[in-house]
DNA sequence: CCGGGCCTGCGG
DNA sequence: CCGCAGGCCCGG
């Protein structure tokens, strides 16, 4: 499910209903789900701690705790496939594969949900806590990045752009829709060399990035199948994607149709006729 | 670089 | 039954 935009609107609609609530109670069912430290200590040191924000890098959405014990914590998810988090009552029963409840002193229950159950959970100090989750490694945010930061990423790489797009370690946050949709709205072909664009063509893909991402972001995210924001709600942004999922329907820019293949072991979609 | 693994569910 | 799915990590 998330990508970059999914993510900043889960941050955004569960902003408000956490900010400056503690932690009550943590209630894991599935163990498995927290990835550091074990479960028991997660509930030991998260119990009683206060948000004071919410934040994203890349993916990752992150949880500020207060400072009001010890020293500053982090608790930070990854929803990877078809991970939610949402807010709910006190919903008896809880829907399936609901695999942590956290409860707030404002009576708000924060639920993760997780079919698949590849997303991961969190909570390290502050210093601590980019090494723990991968976050040390990823490269730059896409949003508001320059023509030359861009540049300077793809030059001299033989990649091909989908697969540098989807690199987490070279840009954050964008995955398999959006590398698409990106790539489409940039005229490129999702096979071209990063390394063979021209200045022109660079300046196309840092528009189109900023584009997508934030008109993705305008729409409150796409929604295929599973991705739902905090408060339980789809996203719109599938009503206006134009690459992603449209294999053999026309293009709306030259009216050829569009392919589907197989890049870096991931579904690419792409018009022949008019990314080159 | 590819393929497999992690998991479950859905649609053909 | 098989293939496929918004991610990511690992080993060959």
């Amino acid at each position: 499910m998330p990508e970059l935009p999914e993510v900043e609107t889960v941050k955004r609609t569960l902003s408000p209903h956490l900010m400056g609530q503690k932690f009550t109670e943590i209630k894991i069912y599935h163990p498995a789900v927290i990835a550091y430290p074990d479960a028991a200590a997660f509930v030991k040191i998260l119990t009683g701690r206060p948000v004071r924000s919410l934040d994203r890098r890349g993916k990752y959405l992150i949880f500020n705790l207060d400072e009001n014990l010890d020293e500053a914590y982090c608790l930070v998810g990854h929803l990877r496939m078809t991970g939610r988090l949402i807010l709910a009552g006190d919903a008896v029963p809880l829907a399936p594969h609901t695999h942590v409840v956290f409860s707030l002193d404002n009576g708000v229950y924060l639920h993760w949900v997780d079919v698949r159950r590849f997303g991961r959970l969190y909570l390290a100090r502050e210093e601590e806590i980019m090494a723990v989750t991968g976050m040390a490694k990823l490269g730059p945010e896409p949003l508001g990045m320059s023509v030359e930061a861009l540049a300077a990423i793809c030059a001299g790489r033989r990649r091909p752009l989908k697969q540098l797009l989807l690199d987490q370690h070279l840009l954050a946050g964008i995955g398999n829709i959006y590398a698409d949709e990106i790539l489409f709205e940039a005229g490129l072909h999702p096979g071209r060399e990063a390394g063979s664009l021209n200045r022109m063509e660079i300046e196309r893909l840092q528009k189109a990035v900023q584009q997508v991402l934030r008109q993705a972001i305008a729409n409150q995210g796409t929604t295929f199948r599973d991705y739902v924001d905090g408060s339980g709600r789809p996203g719109k942004n599938q009503e206006y994607l134009k690459a992603y999922g449209r294999t053999g329907k026309p293009c709306s820019r030259c009216g050829q149709l569009l392919e589907r293949v197989i890049l870096g072991g991931r579904s690419t979609h792409f018009c022949p006729g008019c990314q080159k």
